[in-house]
DNA sequence: TTTATTTACGAAACCGTTTTCGCAAATATG
DNA sequence: CATATTTGCGAAAACGGTTTCGTAAATAAA
């Protein structure tokens, strides 16, 4: 093994309690002392063992970040987010993915029971509905904060962005730009954020004076090729819309496919806009006007939070809610 | 504190050994015994304290993951691959972005040396042109495999694609379609794959019997704004080339931007072709002309090998090299 | 029946730190 | 000069498991 604070202790015939406290600058110890102390532990390359002290000192300096998935615009940016606080406070980041599994999401929960980490970040699994695995990680005290995809029901820290002005508003565009017959393309029901975005579509089409029965909720499942089946049924039916609202953005992107093998033009035979985070939307064909999600931003302030919470053993991250806004990016895929 | 193995022990009247022994269903404990200890283990929720096991057992059962970015398909999908195994061996995934900063690199390794994790994944930052701080982490006998990016004269195991192979087809692939003047978009000198593509593109070019001289070599640095000054320069002299060889996806982005800029026409003033793995190169406005790698397999891979060496105690690493290929996929932007 | 072996468990050392407490020597205070 | 206080360090007890080794009882072998 590597060398160790006994080591240390050895050569330069102090203790080991000496040692410790040398190499957090502690004031107990003379400044000559840790000058020693210091330059011996470059000169061995000595670094303290972190499961020794993760275990003596009930932390371990590591949060867990529990996400659907990472092949995700929204959710790699959110990364970035969060790995640049942690890194900054010289924080570690396990990283575990649902791959939108229920079941998976509640065995990586389960463990956190036992100091694994300091603290949670996540955003649900679309499979998610019932939240008895989360509400039991809550009750063990274990700091949480959601992001993006959050859970209403459990009372703590929540990053998300303006979902339901959001949802009205690409709805609107879509109105103004002369649809008829909208499509709004969800994954599941589960899913607070999502359900706040549809609300925002119902709203705009009723406050636009429009019948509901002339629009669509398509829910496409999290399998790729079941949400393209969806998609293409609902767009070789003789009702179909003239407009798409993809609620996440795999769904747009599925929705170009289809719109593509079916021979339709976007925009002039549909238009499409996407809750997106695509850097690359205008390079698409055509470019896709997207809903943008701040998801760096997001993912930093969440993580700004639980960070919070991890330095004050007393901060009450209870119901804290941050919203960060959208902001709707007009392009070709809706002119 | 949560519930430990002393809690359970006194309750059932045995001693902690018998319960660390049953709970890993030992041969020295009788059947019955074992029942009984599952059993309230289970009612009380017990799960073992992960780093008083690490420290006992020097080992933690924990990978760290190193790359330059999570923003970025590729490894957005090897982190999919290596998540996958990870998951299956019930491993823990630390994840580690350098954002091509060699002193992050640095000390990000610099923090391997005591037992934090049990091996090392790795992909090097184009910055790293020093391998020093590498060579020191596989010296302390750290598994260490490198995928994509790897450092050839560290003599460990490597996943990579047929990066010569796959920069020579490429850039047959725009002689072929006509090109007269060529460009090879690449981000410093440092990586050894980019190297190889880059040979790959030199031979493509000599084995047509056309002169180097006629052919650009476009070194755009990792800072977006410089990169995209370097080609919109090269763009606008007066033997502008008629094709690109992108050899990161990010690079063939930008020069899709600056064409948009100056309004030069995809496929027909400038042809593309990039390594990417981007899954929407078909929906880009043309298409995208892509040189796809395995990115998913060769995180699969890697991790694949790092787990057989961690497995059998003296499972030689040394030079073993996986070659996954690539596959050029033929869209618009050279048509 | 006697001896050898197996079965089932416990005591205690150990993993490498951190932290509390105690205690001399050095310095300050009156 | 006598008494307080500070300074600098070490002994030892945690932290929560795992593992080695010993041993009494139960069973098998002779």
């Amino acid at each position: 093994m590597n060398v160790k604070i006994k080591d240390l202790a050895k050569e330069l015939q102090l203790s080991v309690a000496t040692i410790s406290k040398a190499m957090k600058d502690s004031h107990e110890i003379s400044a000559e002392t840790k000058q020693r102390v210091l330059a011996l532990a470059k000169k061995l390359n000595y670094t303290p063992n972190p499961y020794a002290s993760s275990l003596r000192k009930r932390s371990s300096k590591t949060i867990a970040v529990v996400i659907p998935e990472v092949a995700d615009t929204f959710f790699s940016l959110s990364i970035n987010g969060i790995e640049s606080v942690a890194q900054e406070k010289g924080f570690h980041v396990l990283i575990y993915l649902t791959h939108e599994n229920f079941f998976k999401e509640e065995s990586i929960l389960k463990d956190f029971q036992n100091g694994r980490v300091d603290g949670v970040l996540m955003s649900v699994s679309s499979e998610t509905a019932n939240h008895r695995h989360i509400l039991e990680l809550f009750n063990t005290e274990m700091p949480l904060v959601f992001f993006d995809r959050v859970c209403e029901d459990i009372h703590t820290a929540k990053v998300v962005t303006n979902d339901f002005e959001s949802g009205y508003k690409a709805t609107r565009h879509l109105l103004e730009k002369g649809c008829k017959r909208l499509g709004f393309l969800c994954m599941g029901e589960n899913l607070s954020i999502i359900n706040d975005r549809l609300e925002g579509f119902k709203k705009s089409i009723s406050d636009a004076g429009l019948d509901q029965k002339n629009h669509f909720i398509i829910n496409c499942p999290a399998d790729e090729g079941q949400s393209h089946k969806s998609i293409k049924k609902i767009l070789s039916g003789k009702k179909k819309p003239d407009g798409f609202v993809a609620s996440v953005e795999k769904l747009a992107m599925t929705a170009y496919n289809v719109c593509k093998e079916e021979g339709l033009s976007i925009p002039h035979d549909v238009k499409v806009v996407a809750f997106s985070n695509l850097q690359i939307a205008s390079l698409l064909n055509p470019s896709l006007t997207t809903i943008t999600q701040p998801a760096f931003e997001m993912g930093k302030a969440a993580a700004t939070i639980l960070f919070k919470a991890l330095e004050k053993s007393r901060y009450n991250l209870k119901d804290e809610r941050v919203v960060i806004e959208s902001v709707l990016m007009e392009r070709d895929s809706t002119k």
